[in-house]
DNA sequence: TGGCACGGTTACAATTCCGTGACAAGCGAT
DNA sequence: ATCGCTTGTCACGGAATTGTAACCGTGCCA
């Protein structure tokens, strides 16, 4: 499941937030201060970091810009552990690119919820390497395909069609944008030739070959 | 730019953050309650809704649960309006979906950044070029239109014309200038034409027919 | 009031578009 | 070499789409 670190100079608050973290799942990873964390978010890429804004040495704020302007690091979303009342504080980190924050004491449930939303809000834009639309399950690693939990036997060019269609549910794909992608841009051929293999990948996804849908004079579209 | 929807009984409250929201370049819609929010939240899809959860008649959460059940709505980020300390409700909030939440009475300046963050949030997704005129709503990617929240069926010249129109909201299109975009250059016909597929569209876009107004001697028009 | 220009409406034939089946070339394994 | 599988192309046919023409309704102007 996801990976998030934490990174606080107080071993207990450390603690708290770890054991409940885990109790949800999670993976845990501590850091003290703000060149630890800053190290074990560019080696780990977890999913999510939480951040206090108190740090001995470097500051959260800092810590934040440069994860903010790091490569690796600029997509990883953080949530902002604040002392009370700091309206200051809390406007400095929402303008610095911080997803989100919680005033300190915060309730442990209440974190957790934030936790989850941000998570919510990211894992759709994430690049699933398993795809998953409405009973059609792609996964990529293994280059298998199940439908309705049975397995469908996919020939290559039937598995990147399919694979560049869920990669892009609801949205039309046009005959050339497929030959593009499934064919690749060096292919010199008859557009009509994605016909087929949509007929043939309908043909092997049984009663889900609707899902494939055909928007006449365009493309292609995955049902969404 | 951004189109925020504030749902909020209290007209004072409205007038403040319109103002506010305003000064910082967004277009805003009010609603005073519950059924009037969903409905235009419905027919305008703002990119963003400020739900008040003490609201007379159908509460926020309830509004909240209904946005993220209706298939066009549910993507819309919801940030609740909750009174002080009432922790039981954020949490619910949280859990239905809502995105975020303001505990009143509230800074306005964290209220403008907390929609900054959101809005900011949801961009990267919203890079789609999706048009949405007085509850006609044509999404280019998808390709597909609805009216009212119905889809319709629009066969490509069709919804080729309406694109035009809708990317051109209040100005006259002449035929000439409809055949040129619509059809091609290279489309050497009957100007008439367009009479014909017009009246198709019209038919198709039911009690919005009249959003495609005819400009006598000069061609048609998107009701601004 | 009548004529006229313009757009709405209807009908229809031509065309386009897509699903389907068939087929041959390519390719790897046996 | 032979077989089986994959893949690209083609032709046919049905269905949806589209352009055109003819006819009708309405507003405008003298």
């Amino acid at each position: 499941m996801a990976t998030i670190l934490i990174v606080e100079d107080e071993a207990d608050i450390r603690e708290l937030v770890r054991f409940h973290l885990e109790r949800e799942g999670y993976a845990v990873l501590e850091a003290a201060d703000g060149p630890e964390g800053l190290e074990k978010a560019q080696t780990h890429l977890p999913q999510c970091v939480i951040l206090d804004v108190m740090l001995p040495g470097m500051d959260g704020f800092e810590v934040c810009r440069r994860l903010a302007s790091g490569e690796t690091t600029a997509q990883i979303p953080v949530l902002l552990l604040t002392a009370r009342g700091e309206e200051v504080d809390r406007v400095v980190g929402l303008s610095l690119g911080a997803d989100d924050y919680v005033v300190k004491p915060f309730s442990v449930r209440e974190l957790m919820l934030r936790v989850k939303a941000i998570l919510r809000r990211t894992e759709q834009s994430r690049r699933a390497p398993t795809l998953n639309r409405n009973g059609i399950i792609l996964d990529g690693v293994a280059h298998c395909v199940s439908v309705n939990g049975e397995m469908i036997n996919l020939t290559a060019t039937e598995f990147r069609l399919l694979e560049d269609l869920m990669r892009h549910p609801g949205a039309v794909r046009t005959r050339e944008q497929l030959l593009n992608t499934v064919w690749g841009y060096s292919f010199e051929g008859y557009a009509r030739t994605v016909d087929t293999h949509v007929r043939r990948l309908r043909q092997k996804l049984g009663d889900k070959a609707d899902m494939v849908e055909t928007v006449r004079g365009v493309g292609y579209r995955l049902h969404a």
